[in-house]
Parts: structure tokens; sequence; C-alpha cells
DNA sequence: TTCCAAAACAAACAGTTGTTTGGTATGATG
DNA sequence: CATCATACCAAACAACTGTTTGTTTTGGAA
């Protein structure tokens, strides 16, 4: 296909695939904004300033063209948690600082990230399992965070990441921005969890 | 507007409007497992069994019909959760049952409850204003039990509601039936936020 | 300067979309 | 029995969908 670069032939980087990051850039907000399945393949070229047509020649399918951006929205989210879950010291300030990072990806910073959150894998059935995939990527490295804490040794951490997780995920629904910033609503969700346990 | 029934003249129920009850269900069907945007007006009327245009009868547009099957989605979650929420006795078992039901709603029992999850408002910006207003009625409802709650007089109820309201929503996301039951789903995570305030 | 593949255009394809229009069976009402 | 609104059918509408095909431009390599 020809989507797969020649890039891998060294250096030059030509002028080749030049407006291919301008395709994604483009897909990444139409799919933040409206979703994958009330965005058009016009919508998105016609951002990109090219044709329809033209996409086909980077992307075999909206389809395809939805799971590079996907990717790349992983990419970013898991490289802005990166460095938070890296820092040593108290885990519960470490987990608030990777829910500060994941909602900074989801709710304000890229187009991408929100995509991941906002696109259901099921509504491009022919990639779902590499967008399911793609997600559970994403969570395993969440999910170190939760490991790390000194929790009850009854405590169900399994369910405890899922709640966490969902409770991040869908302030994409509720949040306006402007109003409470993604640090502070991380600090107000991780105290709910963490202040109980001080006392 | 034809949709405006002449039911208001009194008893009779005659065979009008037999068949709208068939057209929400279906309606219903498609817009949850599928979404508003992959639903179309020929889907649900082959599954209705009637024609396209037919449904134009009794529904100015699509987003006027999904309008109705919101309204009903909201109804149904409400009374299902009603009879928990007015139960007396312990304010966190209260909690525990009225998260079950809303989770039972919008995870197993009907098709209703899961489109008020599922459909975001603005995926019919006509009608967005007046979904977005039933949610909030029904989210009334849900923060009536977090109120109730005896918390230590710092903790912040609202991030509370959106934290349990948006783990229970995001449930959808990765809930898949036969596994763990709404109940238990409840229980777990109602704990989390209990048992650290019992020590 | 010639050549070639990359990258895009231009135009169309067949199918689907929400919706409209005009006609028609039906069952209750006078 | 005649009437009439209700509830539907039948058929089409224009617009839009993802995608394909053949052709042209382009910039770097020989």
């Amino acid at each position: 296909m020809a989507a797969v670069r020649s890039a891998a032939r060294l250096a030059v980087a030509s002028r080749a695939d030049n407006r291919l990051p301008l395709i994604l850039d483009a897909a990444a907000r139409f799919f933040a904004e409206k979703g994958f399945g009330f965005t058009s393949m016009r919508d998105i070229a016609g951002m990109a300033g090219m044709l329809p047509g033209s996409l086909y020649y980077h992307f075999a399918s909206k389809e395809e063209l939805l799971v590079a951006v996907y990717a790349e929205g992983v990419r970013r989210i898991k490289a802005a948690v990166a460095p938070a879950l890296a820092k040593a010291g108290d885990p519960w300030a470490r987990l608030e600082n990777v829910c500060a990072a994941h909602l900074e990806g989801l709710l304000e910073d890229s187009d991408y990230g929100q995509v991941v959150i906002r696109v259901r894998p099921d509504d491009a059935p022919e990639v779902a399992a590499r967008l399911v995939a793609l997600r559970d990527e994403y969570e395993r490295t969440f999910a170190q965070a939760i490991q790390a804490l000194p929790l009850p040794s009854r405590t169900d951490r399994r369910a405890l990441k899922l709640m966490l997780l969902g409770a991040l995920n869908w302030s994409q629904t509720w949040y306006r921005s402007g109003k409470d910033s993604p640090q502070t609503l991380a600090r107000r969700f991780v105290r709910l969890l963490r202040d109980p346990l001080d006392a």
C-alpha cells in the first residue's frame, strides 16, 4: 500500500508525506468535535486543503484513518502521563499528577487525545479490535499508578481503576473549559479517595 | 402537529397511536446499539414494520424522535431509582441501591436507559438543549442520594457526584453482561468510597 | 534534460440519507 | 349510511456518503 512510506529509505524526507500530518490534524479535529459518524471525508479533505479522493492515497479507508488518529492520540496521552508516572515520591501525589495529565490530554490539550475517549471502537467495526487494543495499552500504563498506592489489602484495585478512569473519561461530557482546571479536578477526585484513609 | 394526540379527548384510546410505542421501541433499540448517527429512519421503520415516510406522521424529525426516546429513558431510570431512594435506613446502603438501579437501567434493563447515556446531546444539535435538560433532571434525583451521606464537612459533594456518576456511566464502555452484575459493581464502587471512612 | 515515482487532481460511481408529497385504507362518529 | 380525521402507503426528492478510476502535476535522481 502506498501509505507505507518510503521514508524508511533514509533521511531525505523530500516533500513526501508533507500533507499527511495536515490530514491527521484535520481528521483529529473533526473526530474530536463531531465524532466519527458525523464526520465526512469531505470535511477532512476540505480542512486539509485537498480533494476527498486524495485522502485515499494515504489511507485505505475512513476507518484506517481513524486508526491512525487513535494511535497518535494514545501516543500523546501516554507521553503526557509518562513524566508524572516516572517521578518518585508519594504515590498519591503521583496518581494525582497522572490524573491531571490524563485530563489535560482529553479535555484541553489536543484533539487526538479527545478522539481516543470520544470515539467508540464499535463505530468502526472493521478496525474495532485494533482500537480496543490501543485503549488497553494505555490503561495498563494508568493501572501502574494505582498499583503503587498504599492501600488496605482488602481494597479492590481493579474496581478502583475502573471507577477513577471512568470518572475522568466521563468528564468530557460535562467539562467546560475556563472553569475548574484539569489539575483542580484531579486533586478533587483523588482526595475523595485518599482523605478518608488518612483519618 | 399531528403528533399531539387527540387522546386528551378522553378515554376511548381507539386504535389511534397503536404503533407509536412500536416506533419508540425500535428507535430505542437502534439508538442504544448503534448510536444516533449510525441509525437511519429506514432502520427504525423497518423494525416497526412500516415505511420510512410514515414515521413523519408521528415525529417531525429524527431529532424529535430522539427526544421522545430520551424522555422515556429518563422516565424509566428515574422510576427504577425512585424506590431505592425512598427507602429509609442507612444512607450508604441507599446510595448503593440507587447505583445498582442506575446501572441496571443503563446496562441491562431497557434500551431507553442506554440511549440516555450513550447518545450525546450534541449529536442532535437542534434539540441538544432539551436533551441536556432531561439529563440534568435525573442528575438532581441522583444528587439526593449523595446529599444524605454522613460525610466529613470538608467533603466536596459535588465532586463526589460527578465522580460516582461518571464511573457508573462510563461502565457502559467496558461492561460485559454475564460477568459482574450491576449490584456487585455498585457495591464495589460504593465500598471504595465508604470503607476508608469506617476505619 | 530526461525520467520516474510520489502525490495530488478531476470526475464520477452506486448507494444511502432525512424528508416531502399526494394518495388511500380504516375505524369511530354524526 | 355518510363523513372525516387518523394513520399509513407509495414514490420520489435533492443532498450527501465512502470510494474508485484515470489523469496530471511535481520534485528529486540519473
